[in-house]
DNA sequence: TTTGGCATGTAATCCGTTACATGATTAG
DNA sequence: CTAATCATGTAACGGATTACATGCCAAA
């Protein structure tokens, strides 16, 4: 989807070591488990993102304590917090996405209609399941203590991806029942 | 965003070519003034692309008449109607996004409160703008004559547009008005 | 005559994914 | 013992933007 104009992987990682230590596994982890719907990284990206952090000194490897298995676990320091800090006061850059599925819709009249159904159909099903899953976090959390008080924030996220997501099965509700079309428009 | 499997360059250039002969600078300006909010496409993408696919037999050049300033036009071939078919008939590769302003707003207990508000702001004044320019294209394709029998999908993909910028206004006005939100959540 | 829009294209660079390569640890 | 998961990293590739380079034509 669009696309990126600076490099915000690196600031993925210093805002989430702004909460404590992590190793390159964890902060992958972490990424699918709480912003999958928003955001994503691959190792190839952040890896070497690392590395270049480490040599800019905006983040510091940390002892792992005693045996296990090898982790690189990182911390932030006082120069990353200040990068992320810089990042967070500027203006954000104007997303531009790609939706694929709008391409295909709009030029549908070239292939079959049976086609386009079958995409909008398959994007309804996928969009609804990551709809169901956003709900069931956002009720797992409305439950949960807020020990580290981030609670409003990862709601207003959550908020961002239901909204959408609702838009969007309501659009393909919408396209798959030509009845409702017609008496919408 | 989100990253692209495949490439849908071409398909984007075969697809506006199925509707008749057109130059590269056509293209991209069709692209901006058509597909703004749901698609983007630069020269460098482009340009390399149209040769490619005219290698490929898949596009071919017109001869423009007479004199005036170069411009190099191509039509679609019937292997490049056959190739748009085809990937008509693929399944859409699932989306990934990357919103920045979600990143922000999650690390946002590290930054200065106002300039969240500030950034969602911008947000939700740059997505009314977008919002009202599709509601112009809706209501004036509304009231316009449909030669090309076209204006069914162009309002499919209108709507997608609609209800997803409605969607992120509703959820920018929400995250600043914290009233609205204590009595929504 | 000079500015702005039309028009085409390339080079540099970066973003990002996928596939590959490797190996340790733990649960069954 | 063996499969799954933890864990780190690199290489190859392709996608995409930006900046650059060039020049014509029309209107003010």
């Amino acid at each position: 989807m669009a696309r990126t104009r600076s490099n915000k992987t690196r600031f993925l990682i210093l805002g989430l070591l702004s909460e404590g230590p992590l190793s390159g596994y964890e902060i992958r982890r972490l990424t699918q488990l709480r912003f999958r719907f928003f955001w994503s990284e691959s190792y190839g990206q952040l890896y070497p993102e690392l590395a270049r952090l480490e040599a800019e000194g905006l983040i510091a490897p940390v002892k792992t304590p005693g045996g296990g298995r090898q982790r690189n676990v990182y911390r932030s320091t006082p120069a990353g917090t200040r990068a992320l800090k810089a990042w967070l006061k500027q203006s954000v850059e104007p997303e531009t996405h790609r939706f694929e599925i709008l391409l295909k819709v709009y030029f549908s009249a070239v292939g079959d209609a049976e086609d386009l159904q079958r995409h909008v159909s398959e994007f309804r099903d996928r969009t609804r399941g990551a709809l169901q899953q956003l709900e069931g976090a956002k009720a797992s959390l409305q439950g949960a203590p807020d020990p580290h008080h981030n609670h409003d924030r990862v709601l207003l996220a959550l908020d961002f991806g239901l909204r959408t997501y609702q838009a969007w099965v309501g659009w393909a509700d919408q396209v798959l029942t030509p009845a409702a079309r017609k008496g919408r428009s």
